[in-house]
RNA sequence: GGAGAGGUGGGUGAGUGGCUGAAACCACAGGUUUGCUAAACCUGCGUACCUUUUAUAGGGUACCGAGGGUUCGAAUCCCUCCCUCUCCGCCA
């Protein structure tokens, strides 16, 4: 949510920011222009007319007092009046606010200055690739070719227990997702982010604080029954945990690292796109979440993103970085990295880490305030979150680039320890066979 | 799930219809003074919005869990909802 006053100053930017991202039509901020002015014409003859029905009753209470019978019953009749005329401003007060709360939450953040200008995924600029491709002397699996030969997930099962997309993990196969989030939250917290387990489901109020309501309904899954909806991502949760808060300028920044399932209905494509692990209704990942001052927003966002590159660096798993174009960033970022590795038997990328800068846009909503050190008013703060990582992806990646002539697939050395083992089904089968 | 109690400013906590945006204390910030692992005293100290022809300034309105209602006037009375605590039951 953008600040009203910021959309008065600035409305060329956003109907630009509109444009380039492809939301909505520019109309919407005429309507909000509008609507705003007359609200603000409500408020101050609704204060007007109250700051007179405030006196007449402090006077009423005075004749009272004094035993002023008479005087204070004209008093009354009068007030009465005015009250009525009170009631209909704020009616009318009532529904100018609502339109402008409504058209409000419809106009998207405005991009950063160093985004590019784009509609589609392929506008967005690759910035980056690090490592090298494998090349093998053999025909390269998928990771669902290899999954099969390993046992490590079990896709039919999952769908008659629970539906698409909904796997179980096997043996070695659930161990390495283990071993990855172990190594990623360890990761984190050696960087400074201190870990949290969040809750798994959050209310209404939490979905559109972080900008999943309104519109977005259809990405979450939802338990209507008790007003609650399962996370798509921990960001939901983690970023609102200091929802309504003033922080100290000395309190910030906050950095929190979180592992959780994420649950996501998205109907997606259907195909490759979605084969294996590639694309599911739940998946683990961590996330990582920073709250910060405005002025050290860009500077996180870098860190975050350093973070994370690093981690797929210790993976040896080669990737690219995407700086996201305007119409492909979505509707609450100001600027947008995305994380892609290669996936050798697929020979594709696959997102595995976005990384957002929302400026003050989801703060403004769960009015996430700070006091600077000189005092004077709350100021929005601002938060940037991104992936550091998402698991089933990387295991698809790892399976497929680390596969090798016998069979077997190497463990990088920064997941031996947390794995126990150098190797995924180095005697085949061995892992799985007491299942 | 059953029964009861309660939700006031950063914290504790007064306040049962008008002079209370809210006492007091603590915490915090600034200042004075004495000086020595600090104390005493003074002052300040919620948020949002509207507005004043533009100010680290003034004026106004709203907010005492949330939303409605009664009343000329509500933190204070009524209704609904949410949450917290205690006891009982159940349970990983």
């Amino acid at each position: 949510m953008l600040d009203l006053q910021f959309i008065r100053d600035n409305q060329d930017r956003v109907r630009k920011a509109m444009v380039d991202k492809g939301i909505g039509n520019d109309s919407i901020v005429d309507a909000l222009l509008k609507a705003d002015e007359e609200r603000r014409n409500l408020i101050t003859q609704t204060q007007d007319t109250q700051t007179r029905a405030n006196a007449a009753a402090k006077e009423i209470g005075i004749l009272m007092k004094d035993g002023r019978k008479e005087e204070a019953q004209e008093a009354i009749i009068e007030n009465s009046r005015l009250k009525a005329e009170l009631k209909s401003l704020e009616d009318g007060l009532r529904s100018a606010q609502e339109v402008v709360d409504q058209l409000q939450l419809e106009i998207p953040n405005v991009p950063h200055e160093s985004v590019p200008v784009g509609r589609t995924p392929d506008d967005n600029v690759v910035d980056e690739e690090w490592g090298e491709k494998p090349i093998f002397g053999f025909d390269a699996l998928a990771h669902w070719e290899l999954i099969d030969t390993l046992n490590l997930v079990d896709f039919d099962r999952g769908s008659k227990v629970s539906g698409a997309g909904f796997p179980f993990y096997l043996g070695a196969g659930a161990r390495i997702q283990r071993a990855l989030t172990n190594f990623f939250l360890d990761e984190a917290i050696k960087a400074g982010y201190l870990e949290v387990q969040a809750p798994l489901v959050v209310n209404e109020d939490s979905a559109r604080g972080t900008g999943q309501l309104p519109d977005k309904e259809d990405l979450m899954y939802e338990a209507q029954r008790d007003g609650l909806y399962l996370i798509p991502t921990a960001e939901v949760p983690v970023t609102n945990f200091h929802r309504d808060e003033i922080f100290a300028a000395k309190e910030l920044p906050k950095r929190y690292c979180a592992y959780t399932p994420c649950f996501r209905r998205e109907a997606g494509s259907y195909g490759k796109d979605v084969r294996g692990l590639n694309r599911l209704h739940q998946f683990d990942k961590v996330e990582l979440v920073h709250l910060v001052r405005p002025e050290d927003s860009y500077a996180a966002l870098e860190d975050l993103r350093e973070h994370a590159e690093n981690l797929l660096r210790k993976l040896e798993l080669p990737f690219r970085r995407l700086l996201m174009c305007t119409g492909d960033m979505g509707f609450t970022q100001a600027k947008k990295y995305d994380l892609e590795v290669w996936s050798a038997g697929q020979e594709r990328w696959l997102e595995v880490s976005s990384i957002s800068n929302f400026e003050s846009f989801q703060a403004r909503r769960m009015k996430i305030r700070y006091r600077d050190e000189d005092g004077g008013k709350p100021q929005i703060i601002h938060t940037i979150n991104g992936s550091g990582l998402a698991v089933p992806r990387i295991v698809a990646a790892l399976l497929e680039n680390n596969q090798q002539p016998d069979g077997t697939i190497r463990v990088p050395d920064c997941l031996v320890s947390y794995f126990g083992a150098s190797s995924i089904g180095h005697v085949r089968g061995s892992d799985i066979s007491a299942h």
